[in-house]
DNA sequence: GATGAATGAGGTTTCATTCAT
DNA sequence: TATGAATGAAACCTCATTCAT
C-alpha cells in the first residue's frame, strides 16, 4: 500500500551505474529499464523525464557526499582539527564512493550542470563548519590567498588525488592533509 | 587535386564548439555538418566514425596543450624557474583555452577516454623537463611526497584554478605558484 | 497486455512480398514499415535487424514448403505411390506459391544464404519419407545414381518447370512425374 | 592512344568478384573501385550507372558461356553425341566457372533480369544445333514431352549438379547423361 | 502503480553519382 | 581519360516517451 521507494530507490541505483559505466551519452532508457527490474513506463511514472531523472540523481548523491563529509565534526573542534578531519573524509568519501564520484565529475564537467535546479538545503551545520574557514581580515584563520584556491588546494586537491589508482596510506595523507594546512594558513 | 585540410580542420574546429557548447550527448553529426559548413558526407571521408572523430579530436587538442605548457621553457633555466614558468603558462592555457579545456573535461571524465587510441609522441624537450622533476632521493629537487601527491598539486591545481570565473592577477598568480613551489620541495 | 502476434506475422508477410517484387537490394525497412502497417519501430521490437528480419522469414517460408511437400503423404505408401504424390506436391507448391518459391530462390542463390541460422526442426515424417529413397544397395528403392543427383532430378526439376510461365496439365505432370521415376529407379 | 579496354574488363570482373561475394546488395560502387583499380569517376566514364553495369556484366558473362557450351560442337556430329558432348560442356562450365554460374544465378533470381537489355546475336551455330532438338512430330528426334520439361530435365540439371559440392566423376556424368537422353528421346 | 508494445522524429552512416581539377 | 573530394538523399537503426490494458 504504501508507495515502494524500493522502486524508484532502483532506478536511481541503475542509472547511476550506468552512466558510470557507459557514459552520459550512451545511457539509454531502455537500458535503464532493464537493469533497475522496472519497466519503461513506471520510471515515468517515478520521474517526468530522462532529464529530471538525471538532475534527481545528481541532488542525491550530492547530498550524500555532503552528509559524508561532515560525518564525525563536531563544532567544538579547533580549526587545524576540523580542517584535518573534514579533508580525510573528503578523501575517504572520493575514495568509497567511486561510481559516485565519477558520476559527479561527469555530471559537472557536463553542460548538464548549468540546468541543475536548486535546492534551498545548506545544512546549519555546513555553514558553521564554512564560518570559520575565513581569510584573517575577515575574522578566519585562513591567510590571504583567493578563497577559491584555498577551496583547490584543498578539497580539490583530495578529489583529484582520490581518483588516482594507488590508495594512500594514512600516514601520508596525514602528510599531505598538513602541507596544506600549513599552504592555507602560514604567512 | 590538393587535398583541402582546411575542411578536416573546420570539422574538428566544428565538433570542439559544439560538444562545449551542447556537450558529449547532444552533438549530433547533422549539427557538425551544418556548422562545419562540410556535408555529412564528407566527414565520413575524413573520419570513420563519429567515435574516430572524437577520439582525433581528443589528440590534437592535447598535444596543442602539450605544445603550450612548453612554450618558453628552454633547458638551461633553474628547476625553479622552470617549474614557476611551466606552471603559468599552464593557468594561461587552461583561461585562453577555454574551449579546448572543456572539452578535455568531459572527455577525460568520460568512458571515452578508456579507448583513446595511442600515439607514441613523447617529444624530447618533455622528457627533458619531467626529468629534473624527481623526489631529492632519485637525484631530482622534489621532496618526497608521492609523485602524483605533486602532480595534483601543481598542475591540477593550475587546471581547476583556471576553470573558475574570475581571473587571477599576475601577483595573485605568482603567489600562488610560489606557494606551491614551497609545498613541494621543502622538506 | 496479449502480444499480438498479427503483426509479426504481417511484417514477415510485407517483407516476402517487398522481396518478390522488388529484390533484395531495393527492399528498405522503410517501404516495408509503410506496406504492413507497423512503425518503424515495431520492425526492431520484434526483430534485432534487417538480416534476422530475413532470415526470420526464410525459416519461415521453407518450414511452411516442408509441411504442404509432406500433405497428403502416409507412411503406409508404396515408395512409387509417395514419390508421384510428393512430387506432385512439389510442383504444386511452386506453382501455388509464386512469391514463396520467388523469394526462396533469390535468398538460397544469395550469400545471404551462408548465414542461414540453423533449426533443429526434422520432423519424424519427414525422416520416414526419406528414409525409403535410398539406393538399393542401402535397403533403398533407387537405382546406384548418386542422391544429389537424384535429388535434382527429381525436385529440383520440379521447381525449376514450376517457375516457367505455362501451367502443365496434370497428365503432362504425371508423364513427367513417371519418366522421372523411371530414371532413378530403373537399372 | 587506343582506349584502354584492360580497365574496363578489370571493372567488370572486379563487380563480378564483389556480388558473388557479397550479393547484389552490399556491393557499393566505392568497393569496386578500390578492388578493380580505378576511380569512382572512371567507372562513370565506362558504363552510365551501376544499373547498367550489372546488365553489362550479365550479357558478358552469358555470351562467354554459350561459346563454351558450343565448343566443340560441329553441324555433322550425330544429334546422340552433339547432345552427350553439348551437355558435359554445361557442366564444365558450370564446374569450372563458378563465380559465373553463381552470378547468373543470382541475376536471374532477382527482379534485375526483368530489365535485361536485348541483344541480337544468336549465332548461327546456336540455330543449327537447337534445330535438331524438337519433338519427332516437328522432324526433331525429342518424344513428346514440352520443350520446357526437356530443357530443364537436360540443361537445368547439369548446371543444378554443377553447383554440388562434389564433382562427378567422368564416368557418372556420362551415366547421367546418357538417362536424360534415355528419358528426353525414348517413347 | 505497472506493463511493454507502439510511435516517429531523429540519430549515425552509406552510397550512387557528380565535377573541379 | 582520370582523380577522389564532395554531395545529399536515403538507408538502417535508436530511443525518449506515451498509452491501452
Amino acid at each position: 500500500m504504501t508507495a515502494k521507494p524500493d522502486k524508484k530507490e532502483a532506478i536511481l541505483e541503475a542509472m547511476l551505474d550506468l552512466i558510470v559505466e557507459r557514459g552520459f551519452h550512451d545511457a539509454p532508457m531502455s537500458v535503464l529499464a532493464k537493469r533497475s527490474g522496472a519497466s519503461a513506463g513506471v520510471i515515468y511514472h517515478y520521474f517526468p523525464s530522462k532529464d529530471d531523472l538525471i538532475h534527481a540523481l545528481y541532488l542525491r548523491v550530492k547530498s550524500i557526499k555532503v552528509q559524508f563529509l561532515l560525518e564525525g565534526y563536531v563544532p567544538g573542534m579547533s580549526p587545524h582539527d576540523a580542517f584535518i578531519h573534514v579533508w580525510t573524509n573528503a578523501y575517504r568519501f572520493y575514495r568509497e564512493h567511486l561510481r559516485e564520484t565519477r558520476f559527479l565529475d561527469q555530471y559537472e564537467n557536463s553542460p548538464f550542470a548549468c540546468d541543475t535546479p536548486q535546492t534551498d538545503e545548506e545544512d546549519n551545520i555546513r555553514i558553521e563548519f564554512q564560518k570559520q574557514f575565513r581569510s584573517r581580515k575577515s575574522g578566519g584563520i585562513l591567510n590571504d590567498l583567493p578563497p577559491e584556491v584555498v577551496h583547490e588546494l584543498s578539497f580539490g586537491l583530495a578529489a583529484r588525488l582520490a581518483k588516482k589508482p594507488k590508495t594512500l596510506s594514512r600516514a601520508i595523507l596525514n602528510q599531505v592533509a598538513e602541507t596544506v594546512w600549513t599552504a592555507i594558513t602560514s604567512k
